[in-house]
DNA sequence: TTGTGTTTTATTGCCTCC
DNA sequence: GGAGGCAATAAAACACAA
């Protein structure tokens, strides 16, 4: 049965013109719909064009795949809607965090409207757009990619579905995964539900993309809860203080200068994470003035990075932030630090220590599939050529296609960086799936009694023979995270001279971190 | 292996805007 | 009227449980 619906898989590929009936997009076909989709809800004609020249489709597939995509989006988040209109709480921050962006990111905006707002703005607009109810934001708003992230904790609710949204998911669960995050870590909002809570636990997967929204929204809510907390146990922000003790900024921040704000969630007095919190300072404890848009980004980013996540890890976090907005004359505390070096050496080795963990996790939990993660994930070196021929291989669609791979030869070395942490998702979708990973194993054992079973599927096809959710998470969050389509994109346009503002959320993301760097570097 | 439920794709009709 | 989008529907593809 499997094996027919291999073959039929194959089929639908390989002999796609013979039979009009309905074809499953190709894994690299999806990819780049969903990472476009991600950019742009509404694509203008011409982006239609090219993305069906490109992957060899036509343009009313295109246009189809993307309105169904919309109503895809509309229906999850209405029916998370339904299901979860209990943050209330919640939603105060969120709405907090929302850039004000009044566009109805679904229905009324023609595409054109994106030609004239930040690529960043339509992630926003996708974030914090009006089509979303403020309980979609704080439960599980864009379940699609986020379901990957978050969602892979709640087997039992999501059933499979949303397996195409686990993709990116990529893109895009973790959004909410931050969101989450953030609000229940900020010491004075509880965890949203349940839901949230288990997401706590998990280690969230860094995702670059939602810096500049998560920032804001974490500087926006902190700036809240600091105000919330004086509110409660001392005079109002800016009202009146009590004068500092002579020498007081000359001393490194002292302990009780924090405590207060977590005496809510200080419930784990001698967590192993301590060690984590005290290892902060590292990170960003040098309170430059430049904007705090990079502290918290680092923030975010190490947090993304790190694997345990627990709570005091982010009180930590939080704790800085609110230093930095509380004492923003407190200048270099901890000079010397902060640089760009500093931060990347850090996301790496955040990465590299969580990479080891999911190795273990992977090799106890996952057969054959976190072998194959394994081998793609352990050796950066061969991830680009990986990439490379696996999308070689799914691009079979088209010449087009073939053709575009040669774009991810082109990804900038900091692509490690990102990939890491998609992998972090990756995992995550993984170790859910896998909780029923003893029947992913059954279909594999197949091939693993072969032996080689990678080498064995990707002989044959050059394609990863995966049950076809499995895959496409892996596939998605991988290399869709990762696939520079926006490269590809850019190149094409950029040569034509469109005007089309190109999608850029990734290599904008990864411009971005390279530019803070360059910025803490610059500032250090 | 089969039945069932879910997801994805394709089609069609209607609406809105230019 | 044409183009684009949304919504409803059907059907295929797929995953999963029994």
């Amino acid at each position: 049965m499997e094996e027919s619906s291999e073959v039929h898989s194959e089929e639908n590929k390989v002999s796609s013109e013979k039979d009009k009936k309905r074809r499953l997009k190709t894994p690299a076909q999806v990819m780049a719909l969903e990472r476009f989709y991600n950019e742009h809800k509404y694509p203008t004609e011409e982006m239609k064009s090219q993305l069906a020249e490109q992957l060899g489709l036509t343009e009313k597939q295109i246009s189809g795949w993307f309105c169904h995509r919309r109503l895809k989006d509309k229906k999850l988040l209405r029916d998370e809607a339904c299901a979860s209109g209990r943050q209330d709480r919640s939603s105060v921050v969120i709405q907090d965090r929302g850039s004000g962006l009044g566009q109805d990111s679904c229905g009324s905006t023609k595409h054109g409207d994106y030609r004239n707002i930040d690529p960043r703005e339509v992630e926003s607009r996708r974030l914090y757009g009006n089509d979303f109810q403020v309980s979609d934001l704080t439960y599980k708003h864009m379940s699609h990619y986020t379901e990957t992230v978050s969602g892979t904790d709640d087997t039992s609710s999501e059933s499979s579905s949303s397996s195409q949204d686990k993709l990116f998911s990529q893109t895009e669960d973790p959004y909410d995964l931050e969101n989450s995050r953030y609000l229940t870590h900020n010491g004075v909002i509880a965890p949203i539900n349940a839901k949230s809570a288990k997401i706590m636990g998990y280690k969230p997967s860094g995702y670059l993309k939602v810096k500049g929204e998560i920032e804001n929204a974490a500087i926006t809510a902190v700036k809240r809860q600091l105000g919330g907390h004086y509110r409660e146990d001392g005079p109002p922000l800016g009202v009146e203080f009590q004068p500092l003790p002579p020498g007081a900024f000359e001393s490194p921040i002292q302990k009780p200068v924090r405590e207060p704000y977590y005496d809510e969630d200080l419930s784990i007095p001698n967590s192993p994470d301590i060690s984590g919190a005290e290892r902060q300072p590292s990170l960003s404890n040098g309170y430059e003035p430049y904007n705090s848009k990079l502290s918290s980004q680092d923030l975010y980013m190490e947090e993304a990075n790190s694997s345990g996540m627990h709570g005091s890890h982010y009180q930590d976090k939080i704790s800085q932030l609110k230093q930095k907005s509380t004492v923003l004359n407190h200048v270099k505390r901890f000079p010397k630090q902060n640089s760009s070096l500093d931060l990347y050496e850090d996301s790496a080795g955040e990465t590299s220590v969580y990479n080891s963990k999911r190795n273990q996790r992977m090799s106890s939990k996952h057969g054959v599939e976190g072998m194959k993660i394994d081998s793609v994930t352990n050796h950066r070196g061969h991830y680009d050529g990986k990439i490379e021929s696996e999308m070689h291989d799914y691009a079979n669609v088209s010449p087009n296609v073939i053709q575009r791979s040669e774009y991810f030869k082109f990804k900038p070395p900091n692509l490690t960086h990102n990939r890491f942490e998609s992998l972090d998702t990756e995992e995550r979708g993984l170790s859910t799936r896998m909780k029923k990973g003893e029947k992913v194993n059954r279909k594999w054992k197949g091939i693993k009694e072969h032996g080689n079973q990678v080498k064995l599927k990707m002989h044959s096809t050059n394609e990863i023979k995966v049950p076809k959710r499995v895959r496409h998470d892996l596939l998605q969050q991988d290399y869709v995270t990762k696939a520079p389509f926006t490269e590809m994109q850019t190149r094409k346009f950029l040569s034509k001279g469109s005007v089309m503002e190109m999608p850029s959320s990734f290599s904008e993301d990864e411009t971005a971190e390279n530019s803070s760097s360059q910025e803490l570097g610059a500032s250090s």
